[in-house]
DNA sequence: GACAAAACGGAGCGGTGCTCCGGATACTAA
DNA sequence: TTAGTATCCGGAGCACCGCTCCGTTTTGTC
């Protein structure tokens, strides 16, 4: 709690320069370690191609969580973004709903391990499952909430259950033939709409 | 390919008797491992609650698969042969899917981590995975066309889509209240009805 | 009891997460 | 420009894990 520098700043630049560049550059090797050896690389081998020490790393990310949280930060805020702007144009809540789902998946199968990593039995974990949370359930809530209105699918699905789901549901290899989680979550979504007794 | 010793015995009876008496017990303490720490405990654990060297797991149990598997053996025995059991029984074929579909739900949520074993994207577990889908796909395969044949549900889900969407909704922390995989499952069942258009 | 085959146990190796601290670096003030 | 200092860096080091190798012990047989 002492006080701050003078001039505060943002957030990630109150820092010295070389600090601020070391940032960027993990951020960078992170991102290109994260698409060939999923996110639960060696932190060895992340600093190795950034090209610094391993206790950098930590000091700047002091979790795993915070690496994947900053690499995909801007992919994250980008599907919270669609959420509202889905429901403004798409034709119908149940569709914006659905074109949302679909981007979250998206974004979820083409990060290897990412999903697997969100519903980690351990704690590693934790703050990436807390950040995705955060940002997406209001979201996820706000969409499901304008289709039960809409009376496109039934009442009584509780936000975070649907998309724990749907995150659990993209979990595993993501290279077998015979497993496409969007077939199953667009059953799911069957399963909400109205009976038609 | 060796001839076998005198009187050759059943599967696990051919060896000698220490042998045999060591690979009960670490299959003793294995299963109580697994309770307490999950499937993914470290195998010098397991031998130390066993009162065995590592060697001694490793020369019966080649890979953790293989371990689990023998722990588990019973109950994925149990849960193929409730298929048929279900199937003769149950008011309906989609009943006897629903039932037995309960029945495996329990039996991974119950075992800590086994879901997250099961479907994991590196391929320590990958002969736990060819288990389960040896000895479960045909049972669930067998209910599934029983209730397509009798109109319960729409034809074309394929059963091992369905059989490994249900182990990933069960992946996970196991003790949050939020989250019912039960609830996903019932919906993404529903979502198998025909349209009743 | 002697012998060979079988099984055992744990030291040891490579790999990983994370920390600690001596040294290098960037800002500040004179 | 040059000192001085707070900040940051790097990798050695420790603990833990999976898995193997090999000298030792146990078991069954003659």
């Amino acid at each position: 709690m002492a006080a701050e520098g003078p001039a505060g700043g943002s957030a990630s630049r109150s820092k010295r320069a070389d600090a601020q560049r070391n940032r960027e550059t993990v951020l960078t090797a992170a991102a290109e370690v994260f698409v060939t050896s999923g996110v639960d690389a060696p932190i060895r081998r992340i600093a190795a191609q950034a090209g610094v020490g391993m206790a950098t790393i930590y000091r700047h990310f002091p979790t795993r969580a915070d690496l994947v949280t900053a690499v995909y930060q801007h992919q994250i805020e980008a599907c919270a973004e669609a959420g509202p702007h889905l429901l403004a144009r798409a034709g119908s809540p149940f569709d914006a709903l659905r074109q949302w789902i679909d981007i979250f998946v998206d974004f979820l199968v083409t990060k290897h391990g990412l999903a697997d990593a969100l519903q980690s039995d351990s704690d590693r974990f934790a703050a990436l499952h807390a950040h995705f949370l955060d940002r997406l359930l209001p979201v996820c809530a706000q969409l499901l909430d304008a289709a039960v209105e809409a009376g496109d699918i039934r009442p009584g699905t509780q936000p975070y259950e649907l998309l724990r789901g749907i995150g659990n549901l993209c979990v595993g290899r993501d290279d077998d033939p015979r497993y496409d989680p969007r077939r199953l979550i667009a059953l799911l979504l069957q399963g909400l709409r109205p009976h038609a007794s």
